[in-house]
DNA sequence: TGTACATCAGTGAACGCGCGTTCACTGATGTAC
DNA sequence: TGTACATCAGTGAACGCGCGTTCACTGATGTAC
């Protein structure tokens, strides 16, 4: 009891050698489950021995850190929602309106994708073919994030005349387009620029479409809009 | 030599005893593989075994129809090609252009999804999770389902101004919320039927925000839409 | 401060099990004449 | 038509292998006093 406050006097920031080891060695099975992942596996058909081999630690050690896979793939999908948020945060910074800002936010999207593609392979891939408990966690960072879309299309006033949940349907537009073209992009050879060029312009124009639907459209009746898409021609 | 063309005289839509029975089990081991992936599991985790024990035949009849799982998965692709054909066509038959013609052909796909949705769940989960070779035939068979949309709504001369790369990515971009939508409607249990509901109303109006951007799109150089986007409000 | 003890991340042997695949087979169906 | 032979879808035994999980362990690190 005595010198009980002596450990506590280190630098927070600086964790004792043992529990510092352990977090490196459940990181090394979290990276080894990815690089899995992005030689061409299945996560959901990884197994705790491939994993622990690929992370140079005996299969036993697997256990110290998580129950079942899936566990490892929930930890997955919380370092990929980071990942996300970081993205938004990044891409809100381009400020005008218009094209140019949906230009702009798919750079930053393209290049977070090339940045974290194996995050992105593993979210794209367990999005619809995970475990029920890996799908609903994806689902519900893909929500979160479309939440904080809709909140900043919202404060930048782009869509005036949009109630909250117009303008959450046409955040969930974009993001199914996003997620869609993840994956498109991910399964891209790198050796072809051309094609990726002729992707991230058609991406563009998909988003803009889509806003400049938005941008037309009055909050009426269900059933007027009718005329108004056949009749402009 | 002499008769040899005695069992050709047969009708020829009532094939051999051998053939026939062949074609059960073949159908047998696909189906059993689409229950299994309604049960919960992975197609791409599925062993033979399992696919076998659920046709109810031993282990190594398997190899009398398929190579690999990975060959049985292709046809799974190719069947479900079909249903998507054939939902195209019934689909078409909502003659009349607007938000009529949308909700009738959502309608027809729920339908389609609630009657098929072994097939569908198999084709979600598969899209982006699957091996290189199923993604890939997925995905041809979703840009074949896409071309011919587009064609539809050339011939139905709903946006006479769209080129028909405008054209194709608005059915790209339909074609992407209705694989998303999917999704999700296969993971709502069935007493709920508010929230499907709900869901349904919310496809269909994102839709219609997409059409609605598609009659206001004027083939212009890039740049220039910038204006409408946030000028109109 | 030094010492004796506690903790616990990672080890390594062992287990029973289901897997994919091989092989020789059987017996109903099809074919030749 | 009847008979003798060929085909081949499905069988069942057997194999070697890697899996997930258990267990008692070791030895570096942390704690008490």
């Amino acid at each position: 009891m005595r010198n009980r406050l002596t450990p506590a006097a280190k630098p927070a920031d600086e964790l004792q050698a043992r529990v510092r080891r352990k977090e490196q060695t459940r990181q090394n099975l979290m990276q080894a489950a990815l690089a899995l992942v992005g030689n061409g596996s299945s996560f959901t058909a990884l197994g705790i021995r491939e994993i622990t081999r690929e992370a140079g630690v005996v299969p036993t050690a697997f256990y110290r850190h998580f129950k079942t896979t899936d566990e490892l793939g929930l930890a997955l999908v919380e370092e990929a929602g980071l990942t996300l948020r970081r993205l938004l945060r990044e891409a809100r910074q381009a400020s005008l309106p218009g094209e140019d800002m949906i230009r702009h936010s798919v750079n930053v999207f393209i290049n977070y994708l090339k940045q974290h593609h194996l995050e992105w392979r593993f979210i794209s891939s367990e999005r619809s073919g995970g475990s029920p408990a890996l799908r609903n966690a994806i689902r519900n960072e893909i929500t979160h994030f479309t939440n904080e879309m809709a909140s900043d299309l919202r404060s930048l006033n782009i869509f005036p005349k949009l109630t909250g949940t117009s303008l959450l349907l046409i955040c969930s537009v974009v993001v199914t387009l996003m997620m869609n073209s993840a994956v498109d992009f991910l399964d891209l050879k790198p050796e072809q620029p051309m094609i990726e060029r002729e992707m991230q312009d058609n991406f563009v124009k998909q988003i803009v479409m889509v806003f400049l639907g938005a941008a037309h459209w009055e909050e009426v009746p269900t059933g007027s809009l009718q005329d108004e898409i056949s009749g402009r021609q």
